[in-house]
DNA sequence: GGGGAGTGGGAATGCGCTTTCCCAGATCAG
DNA sequence: CTGATCTGGGAAAGCGCATTCCCACTCCCC
């Protein structure tokens, strides 16, 4: 047994298939009361529920909205969905949701299942990479979502432009200030403190990474600080656990060193705060506390994260926001005119939230 | 622009329709190879995508997978997700997103939503929940679900059937020991211990929440202890925070009490990770040490948690495995005929896995 | 009272694709 | 060499719905 089909409903209530459509499915034309009634009732008593497939065939649009994410389990992406779900209510949309691992090939496969699906729009999250492997799928990316927004679909991507996409028209990049707010916290961090810094940072070639280091050297310059050291790693808690190890070895072998002048505690900056968890797991496997023998901030603010002891020192952002205005910024504004032109690009606040993994201590 | 069609396509190459959609898409019939080439490179020529609702209008089948969960940024339901997401991948399908609370009601709509779009199947994760203020909207959503069932849609839930629900065709329940596993835990942590028990429970009614504690109660009987005293609160880490609000006044007036021998202490039991950490977070804001003034365990193993100190003693739970069975469990198996009657029904184990946070010291 | 505007319903077309059915040509056995 | 069986391609009928016309009325006003 199908579903049951709005002829049928049609002809239960004795009426054209033209005119249930109208009644059950919003149009301009409204039927007679009694007319109505009739229809809605039949469609009740044969349970019957719109295709929506058949829907968005006939008036090519499908309410969808595709979301793509490195991985839905790791909390950053997980809170950023949470915001886009959130958005597509508003829309009355559904969304589709599509995990890449981050790489711009399975990307461009997601973009390429969204137009299929005829997604009205896309949000894509999750750094960019421009390492050279990946300069030709970023091409194909770049050259999918191109030929999807000249399809009339709306794009919107958080962080940084899809590498090599040129501005079309539908095309949307929710900016978000990761060299501004590293610098900022580096500012923070520096200030009356002269250990040494080092950065954990994410595989070079990813934005996201790249910016808040850069970011994070500029602040230290502005400070007066030397440039921080970068140890390269993944960019998750695995990653940053291994290069914690790292570290932890070295400043064991500091410490012991003992000869010279006490020396200066490290302050380690990851990227992110899966990172620095990780990191801060691997100082505290080999037995060493933070922040007594080395300080750590992270950043992203993972609200799951927020009851580790110590206080994870780290950068504000609003994630679940970041996710709404990506969303948002896709909707269709039915007054839009192109009198107008610029369109104005949401704009994200983070704040530098200090606490006391970077305290200093005795 | 429009997107290109498969007419467009078979135009440019010369051939009929029918022949572009033989090698385009799969079909029984191969159409020769010469043509087969030609029609391929004018769809390449062109940036043909196939329009997914039309397939899917055509032959009934959308190539869609609703997933049901209360809150994506949940880290239990993300883990979830993401192993639906893998399943569906290996399936080659796409995975639709709804986010309901929780409530019987919204779930009701998503069902419904699932259906209107053709999903092929739909898995739902979060607990049932039997509150005489949800029945009708349980019966309703059972309703949906048969509906949905019966058109040949399958389903599968985690955990509970959907309160009502009657076993119809398609219809798979994962199911989660969750009693039997709380019962186990409880046994593991009453060994060798004397003080008393309380546990952080959801509201009454959650199916889930509600096996939890059952079990736990029958383990402490088995381990020939007095049932513990059941605190009732929100299912997330709020709930757990001011649960553990109140445990802490509770704990410092017994210590201060003095009088009486020294009070043993206190062993809490949150019926979920999440809410554990809400809990110790409170503890700690009370000037309150774990284990040293009382012990807590969680339930679920969330891996995110895994890095807060001191290490919770919870339940392991295969939270992507379990979505991902789910899924495989929708799958419409090929070689599947009615003559096997018996579907097995995929089977979940967990793991008590005691640390640090139940340690007895000093 | 007649003609024009307005109203409410139905017939028909098309959205883009799959699939059945049909047909022309090729292949092969007798 | 003829009739039977394949083979590979095309024509056409939907899949379920929205929507554009079109038509039969009713209502109003001059």
């Amino acid at each position: 047994m199908a579903a049951s089909t709005l002829t049928e409903v049609a002809r239960l209530a004795g009426v054209s298939p033209a005119t249930a459509s109208r009644v059950l499915n919003g149009s301009a034309r409204k039927p007679g009361k009694d007319i109505a009634d009739r229809v809605r009732q039949a469609a009740e008593s044969l349970g019957y529920i719109p295709n929506a497939q058949a829907q968005g065939l006939a008036k090519s649009s499908s309410g969808l909205i595709g979301l793509i994410v490195h991985d839905i389990a790791d909390p950053y992406f997980a809170a950023i969905a949470r915001g886009v779900q959130a958005a597509a209510r508003e829309q009355r949309k559904m969304v589709l949701l599509a995990t890449t691992g981050g790489a711009p090939g399975e990307e461009r496969e997601a973009v390429a299942a969204f137009a299929a699906r005829r997604a009205d729009s896309i949000v894509i999250a999750g750094s960019r990479s421009c390492r050279t492997e990946d300069q030709d799928d970023n091409t194909e990316l770049a050259a999918e979502l191109d030929r999807y927004c000249r399809n009339g679909g709306r794009v919107a991507v958080v962080g940084h432009p899809v590498v090599g996409a040129t501005a079309a028209e539908g095309y949307h990049v929710v900016a978000v200030p990761n060299q501004e707010l590293a610098g900022a916290l580096a500012v923070e961090l520096a200030a009356g403190r002269d250990g040494d810094f080092v950065i954990i940072g994410g595989p070079e070639g990813l934005l996201t990474s790249d910016d808040r280091i850069r970011g994070f050297q500029e602040g230290l310059a502005r400070a007066g600080h030397a440039p921080a050291e970068i140890l390269r790693t993944a960019f998750n808690r695995a990653g940053g656990y291994e290069a914690g190890l790292q570290l932890a070895a070295r400043i064991k072998a500091g410490a012991s060193g003992g000869g010279e002048a006490a020396v200066p505690k490290l302050c380690i900056f990851a990227v992110n705060d899966v990172m620095a968890i990780g990191a801060s797991a691997a100082l505290r496997a080999e037995g060493l506390r933070i922040p007594r023998d080395a300080t750590i901030a992270g950043f992203d603010d993972i609200e799951t994260l927020r009851d580790f002891r110590p206080e994870l020192s780290t950068v504000r952002l609003p994630l679940e926001d970041i996710g709404r205005l990506a969303t948002r910024a896709t909707a269709r504004v039915s007054g839009e005119s192109d009198a107008d032109g610029e369109e104005e690009q949401p704009t994200v606040s983070g704040e530098v939230t200090l606490r006391r993994s970077t305290e200093a201590v005795g």
